[in-house]
DNA sequence: GAGTCGTGGAT
DNA sequence: TATCCAAGACT
């Protein structure tokens, strides 16, 4: 729930998550349809799909319980490196180089000089925090999460605390005197008018709804018949939507 | 490796 | 108001 969604937006749905399905077992037996709509607004709708996927491998392959190794932990669904080193060393106390949004900029910017890290994650970048990663296992997962922390809390995207950092004196982007991001033009999302925003509209009449839906509704969200149908398409074809015999479509 | 995939609060 | 971007994964 966390991957690409602010904490504060997903504790809400967490909450409400763990009290209708508090086991792997217990999602593993829903119709994977429930999981979308409990899913509600949190965006990335697949994430839900594979969170159900991964709870029936969890019951399929662990016994019903999380796996406490790392690569297990990977090749479950919708898991991929960060999130296996995270659980491996948030709940589990292992070391593992946890390599999120935060910590990125922490590292870019106390070890780098520079205000942002690049698009996606390098090698070099990679092998940065696995030097940096503190020997003694416990103390590489205290270090982790720490790090992380201070990234959201302190060394944050915009506005950063600098006089309230605890690593200021030995951060190579304020010594820099804080120069401003210079590196290849950022990719902005953009949303109106994209398929992204058209497979939203589709799905939150899905799942508003209490039964499959006629076609009429999710024509009536969308202009673009082209657009529309291809973004229908999508939905089946990635298992978030299915058509009836009758014609209408509803949750998986 | 670059594109794609939601949503909404903050600025 | 427009832009940014948030505990990424997958193809």
């Amino acid at each position: 729930m966390l991957q690409q969604t602010p904490v504060a937006r997903v504790l809400p749905v967490h909450e409400q998550w763990l009290d209708r399905w508090p086991t792997p077992a217990d999602l593993a037996a829903e119709p994977t349809g429930e999981a979308v709509r409990m899913w509600g607004r949190l965006g990335y709708p697949r994430r839900a799909l594979r969170l159900h996927a991964a709870a029936q491998a969890i019951v399929e392959r662990h016994g019903g319980e999380v796996p406490d190794d790392h690569a297990a932990l990977l090749a479950l669904p919708g898991v991929g490196e960060y999130t296996a080193a995270a659980v491996a060393s948030f709940a589990f106390g292992q070391r593992h180089v946890v390599l999120d949004t935060n910590v990125r900029r922490v590292l870019a910017r106390t070890v780098g000089g520079v205000e942002l890290p690049a698009q996606h994650v390098t090698k070099a970048e990679r092998e940065t925090a696995r030097e940096l990663l503190p020997d003694d296992e416990a103390t590489a997962a205290t270090w982790s999460v720490a790090v992380m922390e201070l990234g959201a809390l302190v060394c944050t995207a915009a506005r950063p605390r600098c006089t309230e950092c605890p690593v200021a004196s030995l951060c190579a982007w304020r010594a820099a005197g804080h120069p401003a991001y210079d590196g290849p033009p950022r990719k902005v999302q953009t949303w109106a008018g994209t398929d992204r925003q058209c497979r939203g509209r589709l799905l939150a009449v899905l799942r508003d709804a209490d039964g499959p839906v006629h076609l009429s509704r999710l024509d009536a969200v969308w202009a673009d018949d082209a657009q529309r149908v291809r973004s229908l398409a999508g939905l089946v074809e990635d298992g978030l939507a299915v058509r009836t015999d009758a014609g209408t479509y509803a949750l998986p």
